[in-house]
DNA sequence: CAGAATCCCTGCGGATACTG
DNA sequence: CAGTATCCGCAGGGATTCTG
Protein backbone atom coordinates (compact mmCIF):
# COMPACT_ATOMS: atom_id res chain seq x y z
CA UNK A 1 0.00 0.00 0.00
CA UNK A 2 2.93 2.26 0.59
CA UNK A 3 3.73 1.59 -2.94
CA UNK A 4 0.27 3.72 -4.15
CA UNK A 5 2.12 6.36 -5.71
CA UNK A 6 5.17 5.05 -6.89
CA UNK A 7 8.07 5.94 -4.63
CA UNK A 8 7.36 7.58 -1.19
CA UNK A 9 10.42 9.37 -0.43
CA UNK A 10 9.63 13.20 -1.31
CA UNK A 11 7.87 13.19 -4.77
CA UNK A 12 4.91 15.37 -2.78
CA UNK A 13 7.34 18.32 -2.22
CA UNK A 14 8.80 17.84 -6.09
CA UNK A 15 5.60 17.46 -7.37
CA UNK A 16 4.14 20.49 -5.44
CA UNK A 17 7.36 22.83 -5.38
CA UNK A 18 7.20 22.01 -9.19
CA UNK A 19 3.61 23.04 -9.66
CA UNK A 20 1.68 26.52 -8.97
CA UNK A 21 -0.44 26.17 -6.36
CA UNK A 22 -3.78 28.57 -6.05
CA UNK A 23 -2.36 30.46 -3.19
CA UNK A 24 -5.03 32.75 -2.18
CA UNK A 25 -3.63 36.06 -0.71
CA UNK A 26 -3.99 35.08 2.52
CA UNK A 27 -7.55 36.54 1.87
CA UNK A 28 -10.16 33.84 2.83
CA UNK A 29 -8.22 32.06 5.68
CA UNK A 30 -5.66 29.95 4.58
CA UNK A 31 -6.08 28.08 1.00
CA UNK A 32 -3.74 25.84 1.03
CA UNK A 33 -3.58 23.51 -1.41
CA UNK A 34 -1.72 20.10 -1.13
CA UNK A 35 -0.87 18.07 -4.02
CA UNK A 36 -1.58 14.55 -5.03
CA UNK A 37 1.94 12.51 -6.16
CA UNK A 38 -0.12 11.36 -9.31
CA UNK A 39 -0.40 14.81 -10.63
CA UNK A 40 -3.52 16.06 -9.99
CA UNK A 41 -3.78 18.93 -7.12
CA UNK A 42 -6.15 18.28 -4.25
CA UNK A 43 -9.33 21.13 -4.27
CA UNK A 44 -9.51 23.10 -1.11
CA UNK A 45 -12.43 21.10 -0.12
CA UNK A 46 -10.57 18.04 0.30
CA UNK A 47 -7.83 20.05 1.44
CA UNK A 48 -10.40 20.88 4.48
CA UNK A 49 -11.35 17.08 4.57
CA UNK A 50 -7.65 15.92 5.10
CA UNK A 51 -7.34 18.90 7.51
CA UNK A 52 -10.51 18.00 9.41
CA UNK A 53 -9.65 13.91 9.32
CA UNK A 54 -6.35 14.93 10.96
CA UNK A 55 -7.03 17.50 13.44
CA UNK A 56 -9.71 14.35 14.27
CA UNK A 57 -7.20 12.11 14.42
CA UNK A 58 -5.24 13.55 16.81
CA UNK A 59 -7.29 14.56 19.74
CA UNK A 60 -5.27 12.20 21.50
CA UNK A 61 -7.63 9.08 21.98
CA UNK A 62 -9.02 9.35 18.38
CA UNK A 63 -5.86 7.07 16.83
CA UNK A 64 -5.69 4.57 20.06
CA UNK A 65 -9.20 3.83 19.66
CA UNK A 66 -9.17 3.33 16.12
CA UNK A 67 -6.04 1.14 16.09
CA UNK A 68 -7.30 -0.98 18.65
CA UNK A 69 -10.58 -1.45 17.00
CA UNK A 70 -8.19 -2.38 13.86
CA UNK A 71 -6.37 -4.92 15.53
CA UNK A 72 -9.76 -6.91 17.08
CA UNK A 73 -12.41 -5.97 15.04
CA UNK A 74 -15.61 -5.76 17.24
CA UNK A 75 -15.57 -5.48 20.56
CA UNK A 76 -17.08 -3.77 23.52
CA UNK A 77 -17.08 -0.53 25.47
CA UNK A 78 -15.62 -1.49 28.54
CA UNK A 79 -12.85 -3.83 26.70
CA UNK A 80 -11.51 -1.09 24.27
CA UNK A 81 -11.08 1.20 27.33
CA UNK A 82 -9.20 -1.59 28.69
CA UNK A 83 -7.04 -2.15 25.46
CA UNK A 84 -6.67 1.45 24.80
CA UNK A 85 -5.95 2.37 28.81
CA UNK A 86 -5.83 5.21 31.10
CA UNK A 87 -8.74 6.32 28.81
CA UNK A 88 -11.27 7.86 31.26
CA UNK A 89 -15.22 6.94 30.33
CA UNK A 90 -16.04 10.23 29.52
CA UNK A 91 -13.17 10.71 27.06
CA UNK A 92 -13.86 7.24 25.43
CA UNK A 93 -18.10 7.76 25.22
CA UNK A 94 -17.08 11.47 23.08
CA UNK A 95 -14.20 9.69 21.41
CA UNK A 96 -16.42 6.84 20.04
CA UNK A 97 -19.59 9.24 19.01
CA UNK A 98 -17.91 11.69 17.06
CA UNK A 99 -15.92 7.97 15.32
CA UNK A 100 -19.63 7.10 14.96
CA UNK A 101 -21.05 10.84 13.68
CA UNK A 102 -17.88 10.63 11.23
CA UNK A 103 -19.00 7.20 10.07
CA UNK A 104 -15.68 5.71 11.16
CA UNK A 105 -17.33 3.39 13.41
CA UNK A 106 -20.36 1.40 13.67
CA UNK A 107 -22.22 0.84 16.88
CA UNK A 108 -24.45 -1.40 18.02
CA UNK A 109 -26.75 -1.73 20.92
CA UNK A 110 -27.97 -5.36 22.49
CA UNK A 111 -31.15 -4.51 24.32
CA UNK A 112 -30.38 -7.11 26.89
CA UNK A 113 -29.45 -6.71 30.92
CA UNK A 114 -27.16 -6.12 31.89
CA UNK A 115 -26.63 -3.48 28.20
CA UNK A 116 -24.19 -4.66 25.59
CA UNK A 117 -23.05 -2.70 23.02
CA UNK A 118 -20.15 -3.36 20.48
CA UNK A 119 -18.08 -1.07 18.13
CA UNK A 120 -16.42 -1.70 15.10
CA UNK A 121 -14.55 -0.16 12.38
CA UNK A 122 -16.86 0.57 9.44
CA UNK A 123 -15.44 0.16 5.51
CA UNK A 124 -14.26 4.41 5.86
CA UNK A 125 -12.80 3.57 9.38
CA UNK A 126 -10.50 0.55 8.10
CA UNK A 127 -9.42 2.79 4.88
CA UNK A 128 -8.47 5.83 7.12
CA UNK A 129 -6.69 3.34 9.38
CA UNK A 130 -4.80 2.15 5.89
CA UNK A 131 -4.16 5.35 4.31
CA UNK A 132 -2.26 6.56 8.15
CA UNK A 133 -0.31 3.21 7.72
CA UNK A 134 2.14 4.91 5.35
CA UNK A 135 2.81 7.54 8.35
CA UNK A 136 4.09 4.12 10.40
CA UNK A 137 5.95 3.60 7.84
CA UNK A 138 7.59 7.09 7.69
CA UNK A 139 8.02 6.86 11.13
CA UNK A 140 10.17 3.14 11.29
CA UNK A 141 12.64 4.64 8.22
CA UNK A 142 13.38 7.62 10.18
CA UNK A 143 13.14 6.18 13.53
CA UNK A 144 16.63 6.60 14.66
CA UNK A 145 16.79 10.39 13.03
CA UNK A 146 13.75 10.73 15.31
CA UNK A 147 15.45 9.23 18.00
CA UNK A 148 18.58 10.92 18.11
CA UNK A 149 16.33 14.34 17.69
CA UNK A 150 14.48 13.99 20.20
CA UNK A 151 17.70 12.67 22.21
CA UNK A 152 19.49 16.04 21.20
CA UNK A 153 16.62 18.46 21.32
CA UNK A 154 17.59 21.16 23.89
CA UNK A 155 15.57 21.95 27.09
CA UNK A 156 15.81 25.48 27.13
CA UNK A 157 13.72 25.48 24.04
CA UNK A 158 10.96 23.15 25.68
CA UNK A 159 10.25 25.31 28.53
CA UNK A 160 9.64 28.14 26.81
CA UNK A 161 6.03 29.50 26.20
CA UNK A 162 4.34 26.40 27.88
CA UNK A 163 5.79 27.33 31.32
CA UNK B 1 -18.53 -3.44 5.88
CA UNK B 2 -20.99 -5.26 7.25
CA UNK B 3 -19.14 -7.83 9.53
CA UNK B 4 -16.15 -9.30 8.24
CA UNK B 5 -13.07 -7.47 8.76
CA UNK B 6 -11.05 -10.50 6.57
CA UNK B 7 -12.00 -8.39 3.62
CA UNK B 8 -11.36 -4.96 4.24
CA UNK B 9 -9.68 -3.63 1.03
CA UNK B 10 -6.66 -2.90 3.52
CA UNK B 11 -4.18 -4.97 4.74
CA UNK B 12 -3.56 -3.12 7.39
CA UNK B 13 -6.73 -4.17 9.77
CA UNK B 14 -6.32 -7.96 8.30
CA UNK B 15 -2.54 -7.97 9.43
CA UNK B 16 -3.10 -6.51 12.80
CA UNK B 17 -5.90 -9.03 13.63
CA UNK B 18 -4.72 -11.81 12.65
CA UNK B 19 -1.56 -11.35 14.54
CA UNK B 20 -1.04 -10.79 18.34
CA UNK B 21 -0.21 -7.79 19.67
CA UNK B 22 1.70 -7.13 23.07
CA UNK B 23 -1.06 -5.07 24.39
CA UNK B 24 0.03 -4.58 28.18
CA UNK B 25 -3.55 -4.65 30.46
CA UNK B 26 -4.12 -1.17 30.59
CA UNK B 27 -1.12 -1.04 32.80
CA UNK B 28 1.92 1.27 31.80
CA UNK B 29 -0.63 3.84 30.13
CA UNK B 30 -1.88 2.90 26.46
CA UNK B 31 0.40 0.44 24.55
CA UNK B 32 -0.98 0.18 21.33
CA UNK B 33 0.93 -1.44 18.75
CA UNK B 34 0.10 -1.28 14.79
CA UNK B 35 0.97 -3.65 12.38
CA UNK B 36 3.17 -2.51 9.10
CA UNK B 37 1.52 -3.99 6.09
CA UNK B 38 4.65 -5.30 4.86
CA UNK B 39 3.99 -8.04 8.03
CA UNK B 40 7.05 -6.55 10.65
CA UNK B 41 4.69 -4.74 13.63
CA UNK B 42 5.75 -2.15 14.85
CA UNK B 43 7.38 -1.62 17.89
CA UNK B 44 5.87 0.42 20.84
CA UNK B 45 8.49 3.08 19.98
CA UNK B 46 7.81 3.74 16.74
CA UNK B 47 4.25 3.41 17.59
CA UNK B 48 4.78 6.50 20.34
CA UNK B 49 6.78 8.57 17.94
CA UNK B 50 3.65 7.90 15.22
CA UNK B 51 1.51 9.19 17.73
CA UNK B 52 3.83 12.36 18.34
CA UNK B 53 4.24 13.17 15.27
CA UNK B 54 0.56 12.94 14.34
CA UNK B 55 -0.55 15.21 17.51
CA UNK B 56 1.95 17.68 16.17
CA UNK B 57 0.18 17.75 12.92
CA UNK B 58 -2.61 18.24 14.38
CA UNK B 59 -1.95 21.37 16.40
CA UNK B 60 -4.15 23.22 13.87
CA UNK B 61 -1.18 25.24 12.07
CA UNK B 62 1.74 22.57 11.92
CA UNK B 63 0.04 20.91 8.87
CA UNK B 64 -0.31 24.00 7.20
CA UNK B 65 2.78 25.25 7.45
CA UNK B 66 4.27 22.38 6.28
CA UNK B 67 1.70 22.46 3.31
CA UNK B 68 3.01 26.25 2.45
CA UNK B 69 6.44 24.99 2.71
CA UNK B 70 6.37 22.24 1.26
CA UNK B 71 5.04 24.34 -1.75
CA UNK B 72 7.14 27.10 -1.71
CA UNK B 73 10.44 25.21 -0.85
CA UNK B 74 12.40 28.59 1.17
CA UNK B 75 10.41 30.95 2.72
CA UNK B 76 10.48 34.31 4.93
CA UNK B 77 8.36 34.32 8.12
CA UNK B 78 6.03 36.83 7.53
CA UNK B 79 5.32 35.53 3.91
CA UNK B 80 4.17 32.10 5.56
CA UNK B 81 1.76 33.52 7.61
CA UNK B 82 0.39 34.98 4.87
CA UNK B 83 0.33 31.69 2.81
CA UNK B 84 -0.57 30.41 6.07
CA UNK B 85 -3.21 33.02 6.62
CA UNK B 86 -5.17 33.44 9.66
CA UNK B 87 -2.24 32.87 12.08
CA UNK B 88 -1.09 34.86 14.88
CA UNK B 89 2.95 35.71 15.14
CA UNK B 90 2.58 33.72 18.26
CA UNK B 91 1.29 31.12 16.80
CA UNK B 92 3.60 31.34 13.76
CA UNK B 93 7.09 31.21 15.83
CA UNK B 94 5.75 28.40 18.00
CA UNK B 95 4.81 26.16 15.34
CA UNK B 96 8.05 26.83 13.31
CA UNK B 97 10.11 27.04 16.43
CA UNK B 98 8.08 23.13 17.38
CA UNK B 99 8.87 22.07 13.41
CA UNK B 100 12.61 23.25 13.74
CA UNK B 101 13.56 21.59 17.53
CA UNK B 102 11.83 18.59 15.43
CA UNK B 103 13.78 18.37 12.60
CA UNK B 104 11.76 19.03 10.21
CA UNK B 105 12.36 22.68 9.04
CA UNK B 106 15.80 24.90 9.30
CA UNK B 107 16.03 28.09 10.09
CA UNK B 108 18.56 30.59 8.43
CA UNK B 109 18.97 33.94 9.87
CA UNK B 110 20.69 36.45 7.65
CA UNK B 111 22.55 39.26 10.14
CA UNK B 112 21.15 42.17 7.77
CA UNK B 113 19.20 44.91 8.91
CA UNK B 114 15.75 44.88 8.52
CA UNK B 115 16.37 41.18 9.73
CA UNK B 116 16.00 38.00 7.48
CA UNK B 117 14.91 34.65 8.36
CA UNK B 118 14.09 31.94 6.12
CA UNK B 119 12.49 28.27 6.57
CA UNK B 120 13.19 25.66 4.30
CA UNK B 121 11.95 21.90 4.70
CA UNK B 122 14.41 19.23 5.95
CA UNK B 123 14.90 16.23 3.94
CA UNK B 124 12.96 14.52 7.44
CA UNK B 125 10.53 17.07 6.71
CA UNK B 126 9.54 16.37 3.58
CA UNK B 127 9.37 12.89 3.32
CA UNK B 128 6.70 13.86 6.24
CA UNK B 129 4.97 15.30 4.10
CA UNK B 130 4.97 12.63 1.65
CA UNK B 131 4.10 9.84 4.08
CA UNK B 132 0.87 12.17 4.86
CA UNK B 133 0.10 12.06 1.28
CA UNK B 134 -1.85 9.08 1.53
CA UNK B 135 -4.32 10.59 3.87
CA UNK B 136 -4.66 13.18 0.95
CA UNK B 137 -5.18 10.12 -1.37
CA UNK B 138 -7.93 8.77 0.77
CA UNK B 139 -9.76 12.05 1.51
CA UNK B 140 -9.89 12.37 -2.56
CA UNK B 141 -10.88 8.48 -2.75
CA UNK B 142 -13.68 9.14 -0.22
CA UNK B 143 -14.60 12.48 -0.99
CA UNK B 144 -18.11 12.23 -1.97
CA UNK B 145 -18.56 9.79 1.87
CA UNK B 146 -17.20 12.17 4.00
CA UNK B 147 -19.18 15.03 2.55
CA UNK B 148 -22.89 12.91 2.36
CA UNK B 149 -21.58 12.17 5.78
CA UNK B 150 -20.65 16.20 7.03
CA UNK B 151 -23.85 16.78 5.76
CA UNK B 152 -26.37 14.16 7.39
CA UNK B 153 -24.71 14.76 10.68
CA UNK B 154 -27.40 15.45 13.28
CA UNK B 155 -27.08 18.51 14.87
CA UNK B 156 -28.35 17.10 18.34
CA UNK B 157 -25.16 15.07 18.47
CA UNK B 158 -23.00 17.86 17.67
CA UNK B 159 -24.09 20.08 21.03
CA UNK B 160 -23.65 17.59 23.00
CA UNK B 161 -20.72 18.13 25.71
CA UNK B 162 -18.78 20.52 23.89
CA UNK B 163 -21.73 23.13 23.82
C1' DC C 1 11.11 42.34 9.83
C1' DA C 2 10.98 38.81 13.14
C1' DG C 3 10.19 37.95 17.10
C1' DA C 4 9.31 38.10 22.68
C1' DA C 5 6.23 39.14 26.46
C1' DT C 6 1.79 39.68 28.54
C1' DC C 7 -3.25 39.18 29.09
C1' DC C 8 -7.12 36.48 28.79
C1' DC C 9 -10.57 33.42 27.23
C1' DT C 10 -12.01 28.89 25.47
C1' DG C 11 -12.36 24.03 25.47
C1' DC C 12 -9.94 19.55 26.21
C1' DG C 13 -9.86 16.27 29.23
C1' DG C 14 -9.37 14.08 34.05
C1' DA C 15 -12.00 12.80 38.41
C1' DT C 16 -16.04 11.82 40.49
C1' DA C 17 -20.93 10.77 41.24
C1' DC C 18 -25.26 9.23 39.50
C1' DT C 19 -28.60 6.23 36.32
C1' DG C 20 -31.22 2.70 33.22
C1' DC D 1 -22.41 -2.57 31.74
C1' DA D 2 -22.58 1.61 29.39
C1' DG D 3 -23.18 5.46 29.72
C1' DT D 4 -24.67 10.77 31.47
C1' DA D 5 -23.89 14.94 34.32
C1' DT D 6 -21.05 18.14 36.90
C1' DC D 7 -16.98 20.32 38.65
C1' DC D 8 -12.61 22.02 37.55
C1' DG D 9 -7.55 22.53 36.27
C1' DC D 10 -4.72 23.68 32.70
C1' DA D 11 -2.83 24.03 28.17
C1' DG D 12 -3.88 25.99 23.38
C1' DG D 13 -4.19 29.79 21.13
C1' DG D 14 -5.97 34.71 19.79
C1' DA D 15 -5.13 39.89 20.39
C1' DT D 16 -2.17 43.29 21.67
C1' DT D 17 2.12 45.61 22.91
C1' DC D 18 7.08 46.13 23.03
C1' DT D 19 11.94 45.50 20.99
C1' DG D 20 16.65 44.60 18.44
Amino acid sequence: MADTNTTVSNDVAAAATAATPTQAPAASGRRVVFQSPHGASSTPEIDDMVMQAIARIADKWTMCVLEVLAQNGVLRFTRIGELVGGISQRMLTKTLRQLEDDGFVTRTVYPEVPPRVEYQLTELGSSLCAAFCSVWLWAEAHCSELRSIKASRRPTRAAKDGA
